[in-house]
DNA sequence: GTCGATGTTATCAA
DNA sequence: TTTGATAACATCGA
């Protein structure tokens, strides 16, 4: 699923693919994961070309020529595609943007949870979904990361999940971190150290820089890149979707449990609850 | 054919 | 303040 490094990777393949291309036809399938309409998101983007791809947290960023933004969230399975306009789109294909050089941006989203807002620019940040976020997991200084997380007391991988908070983590690289730190994720976080938020900083890093470097993570298929390509880092997963498996720390079982309504991975034996 | 699980987020309830 | 339940949706496997 999609998360801070899958949608890097997203934006990174973009930028590379479509910047600089301009849409000659936008054509709707439906319209109940666009906004603010549909008759406002076609005629916005009709004819305009795309200048940059940013992303913040778990969104990503499209800027056109005219200070006109457009804003996706691929939620779970939230998919953009660049091919050849000739080729036959894929199911559960639900927008597509036509370039004038024969080219196609294509949108799919098996369970459309996902969306993509047409605003100004200037607006982007201001938008519901992207004004709630805290600062964004990989850009963070080690200050601002500990800063946002101390002072609450949650269990851990729910804070970690918390957009609100710090925003990119999702469930997958939430359990691989706390892993790493050693950290039980139903551990209060007001009993967290200061040592501890620093390595948890850190590894946090690690990892995400790692998953980037991979092109994400793609478990059971479900993420694919622009270009088609599924990612790599699901080898180097430690605890995610391994319950059972040995854990690489100490050999043991990984447990799987739910905590706050979310499946949670983790090594018992290494992962103490203090 | 039914049921539960999947993971992200908003919203509402406790 | 924190936690949990529910809903949005489709697919898959038991």
């Amino acid at each position: 699923m999609p998360e801070l490094p899958e949608v890097e990777t997203v934006r990174a393949i973009l930028a590379e693919s479509i910047v600089g291309r301009r849409v000659a036809q936008v054509v709707a399938h439906r319209e109940d994961q666009i906004r603010p309409d549909r008759a406002a998101f076609v005629a916005g983007l009709t004819g305009r070309v795309l200048v940059a791809a940013r992303r913040f947290g778990k969104h990503l960023l499209l800027d056109l020529d005219d200070a006109q933004t457009l804003v996706v969230h691929l939620r779970m399975t939230g998919q953009l595609r660049v091919g050849d306009a000739a080729e036959p789109a894929l199911p559960h294909t639900h927008l597509e943007f036509l370039f004038d050089d024969g080219g196609a941006l294509r949108w799919r989203d098996v369970r459309r949870f996902g969306w993509l807002h047409l605003t100004g620019t200037n607006e982007a940040m201001t938008l519901p979904s992207l004004a709630a976020c805290g600062p964004d997991a990989l850009a963070a200084d080690e200050a601002t990361f500990v800063a946002r997380l101390r002072g609450l007391r949650r269990q851990m991988k729910p804070l970690l999940l918390a957009q609100e908070v710090i925003c990119g983590l999702g469930n997958i690289y939430a359990d691989e971190v706390l892993h790493r730190a050693r950290i039980h994720p139903r551990q209060r976080s007001d009993r967290v150290s200061r040592r501890q938020w620093r390595g948890l900083y850190a590894i946090t890093q690690e990892i995400l820089r790692a998953a980037i470097a991979l092109r994400g993570t793609s478990t059971d298929g479900e993420y694919v890149a622009p270009d088609g390509f599924r990612g790599d880092y699901q080898r180097q997963l430690a605890v995610y979707g391994r319950e059972g498996q040995p854990a690489p720390c100490c050999g043991g079982p990984v447990r799987r449990e739910v905590i706050g309504s979310r499946s949670a991975h983790y090594c018992p034996c290494c992962q103490k609850l203090r």
